[in-house]
DNA sequence: AAGAAATTGTGCGGTAACGGACATAAGGAC
DNA sequence: GTCCTTATGTCCGTTACCGCACAATTTCTT
């Protein structure tokens, strides 16, 4: 039983960011914030992309902040760039675990259009950056469509279902030391860096384990020259080994991930995923 | 790691029985199947229903046959009406873990209609009993209308990730004995009786622990009067304190399919649930 | 510069589950 | 009935992780 305090800062001001300040394409520098960040947007026909975009509104995602509490309403998805959030349930004692991650490949708010309206999962940012988001009302709006939207959106659901399933069957049978890989790796796929941050605390936290055990496989992580990290920042040091020490969760999820969401008529949203791979 | 095998008869013929033999329902004997013992079947409007039901096939389902191999074309979706199927995990090593089961509040092949037309899980019927088929094709034509069934479905799919993303975090947190509460109520409430078939070696693969530890978390209930069993015979003799004795992640589930599925317009597919509560 | 806070390291006893070997018992086949 | 298969019970040492306590270190604050 984990019965540390799970981060939870009570979720202030949205700090949305004016488009007016995005810069337009064709500027000598590259704007440094555009939807199309997000792989799922990207993916969109330019129809869709046109209907929606006009609302789309960047938001900064501050670590820690709570998106979406267990079982409240949904005001607005989001689409998360160079963020990532934590799907997380937490039990009655406080103990928590991570179900599922989603970064610029996903969605947020997955229940909205799948009719629920809520889940009793919890959303916190685990990496801080930036994403778009979208009043719910548009959302559910332009799914109704019945349009490559909603195509695009009920086939990253089920990779999101892969996500999920697989973390249950590594809950059971992988070691902390095989989940930390795992953890490691499904986040860095989502950034463009080979640096995070994040505290063992908050891993611990993610994985539904000690604080002790994550120290402990990090500890054999960084003696073995795989990763390096110093209070709250880690950096990979060798993927290629990364990978060989990860179990097999980490490719059935990724796999999964590149086979529904590779093939999507006007974007290959998991490209970076392949390349990583290579 | 289990390296017991799991059930994995091959799949014979499909017994499909011929709709001809049921008697109609005016008859003084109540029709033995109907697809209306499926609750999603019995939840859809007359309309719906009517364009299904000439093609729904009633199947035998015997124990462990397997409905879908991991990875594999589905060629049906299938409505239980009294069986169980378990969604499994099945890892390189042999080991495998539940990640959901599906009983007559549902349905198989979801990936069909969610867009990614396989899913790395195989379904393994875990009580034996009926069911309903439905070629793939016409199951994706009626979806692809953006009716009634395509947000019941919807609907249920959020149901069945909320139970896959709970089944995680009991694998995380809690004890074999609570978990087998669990799966005990889980299959209770897809069956009309207080009787399960199944021997404890098949139970340890579906949660995904020895079958010693099935064998001394059932002794101990059965010790105290829970439940009692003998050689694949498994009766739950006091379902309140059984209630008592398993962990929350059993009523979060039940609640959200409660929540998503009870009221929708036509039909109340878990009227059975509640009363089985109170 | 000093103190406070946050992060990581470490040690220790306890426990649940594992892996394996084997014994016992209940049904079915003949 | 007798054999034989299947299902369950039990015991062993081992391991991974827990829960707790506290030390050591780095960073932040003032």
């Amino acid at each position: 039983m984990q019965m540390m305090p799970i981060i939870a800062n009570p979720r202030g001001q949205d700090r949305v960011i004016p488009q007016s300040r995005l810069q337009p394409g064709s500027s000598p520098m590259p704007a440094a914030h555009t939807p199309k960040q997000n792989h799922l947007l990207a993916a969109l026909p330019a129809a869709e992309f046109g209907r929606l975009s006009p609302h789309l509104e960047l938001v900064e995602m501050p670590l820690g902040e709570v998106l979406y509490e267990s079982g409240g309403q949904l005001q607005h998805v989001y689409f998360p760039t160079n963020s990532i959030v934590s799907l997380l349930y937490v039990m009655e004692n406080g103990a928590s675990s991570e179900i599922a991650v989603v970064g610029n490949e996903g969605i947020l708010g997955v229940s909205l259009f799948m009719g629920g309206e809520t889940t009793p999962s919890r959303a916190v940012v685990q990496s801080a950056g930036h994403g778009y988001r979208l009043k719910s009302q548009l959302m559910k709006d332009e799914f109704n469509l019945s349009g490559p939207l909603m195509h695009l959106l009920l086939r990253y659901t089920q990779a999101l279902i892969t996500q999920m399933a697989q973390t249950a069957v590594c809950n059971r049978h992988h070691s902390v030391e095989q989940q930390l890989c795992r953890w490691l790796l499904l986040s860095l796929d989502r950034l463009d860096t080979h640096n995070l941050i994040m505290t063992q605390e908050l891993i611990a936290n993610m994985l539904g384990v000690r604080r002790e055990g994550v120290t402990e496989a990090a500890g054999k992580l960084q003696r073995n020259g795989l990763i390096r990290y110093s209070r709250g920042h880690i950096t990979v040091l060798d993927r290629p080994r990364l990978e060989n020490a990860v179990c097999e969760c980490y490719s059935v999820v990724k796999k999964e991930f590149d086979r529904l969401l590779s093939d999507i008529p006007g974007g290959d949203p998991f490209q970076s995923f392949r390349r990583a791979r290579a």
